[in-house]
DNA sequence: CGTTCTTTCTACGCCGCGTAGAAGACAAAG
DNA sequence: CTTTGTCTTCTACGCGGCGTAGAAAGAACG
């Protein structure tokens, strides 16, 4: 699983939370905080697409997007954890027995309702 | 979350197999096909112990073992990941519809099960 | 006490990531 | 069409993590 950086996990959380494709200059605005250049916004953007995690359009400022949702990336990272344990079932285990109640019911509706496909 | 190298990775794989503490030589034996020094083990065993992932013993040939099991560990990271995003419910529910049935019923046993403490 | 095994100290190179300047590509304005 | 300002790409550097291990210090055993 390729983790990402402070910056680029900063980077990702801007695209994930814009509605649609976003440009690199507003991306260094609202990272304003940390001063970065816009070359580096760039840089990191296009490691971040190397990565398979942006992809941006051609329009002229190009507009960067995320490739999946947060909660797919989250969702993914979770079964690459679980995958990458050999005892899969003893890890589910592990997990719902740590997850707080309200998270389990949850869990169970979710369940409930997907079950037939 | 810190995440582990390749050795770093190799060598927990081998603790978590292992029943009871494991001394470093025969870590270094068991990892015979990757050709690493006696001191190489010893220097990421020291790294994994202040990562929090190790521990040793005090008896003369060392005894090293996993602070956690690897499906606490597993459990562990799946909660890291899930923490870490904004919506849980969300991740939880792009998770859930993305197991397989197996998993999907042996979650469901889970939650059952542990569901009144 | 000396030999041998174990443990710790110190160090090096590579690579990922934060960082950004310089140069090249392109669009808007005149 | 040229100028000018912006956007994009190229190239590079420093730091820290990780794989790697030699050298030195410490402990056991004859």
């Amino acid at each position: 699983m390729a983790s990402l950086g402070e910056l680029e996990r900063a980077l990702m959380e801007r695209l994930w939370a814009a509605d649609g494709p976003v440009a690199a200059t507003r991306l260094r605005d609202e990272l304003a905080d940390r001063g970065v250049a816009l070359t580096t916004v760039h840089t990191v953007l296009t490691r971040l697409e190397h990565k398979g995690f942006v992809q941006h359009d051609d329009s002229r400022p190009r507009g960067f997007s995320a490739r999946a949702s947060r909660a797919d990336h989250a969702a993914e990272l979770m079964h690459e954890v679980l995958g990458q344990a050999a005892d899969r079932h003893a890890v589910l285990a592990r997990f719902v027995g740590s997850v707080n109640d309200e998270e389990a019911r949850l869990l169970r509706e979710l369940l409930a309702g997907g079950s037939t496909g």
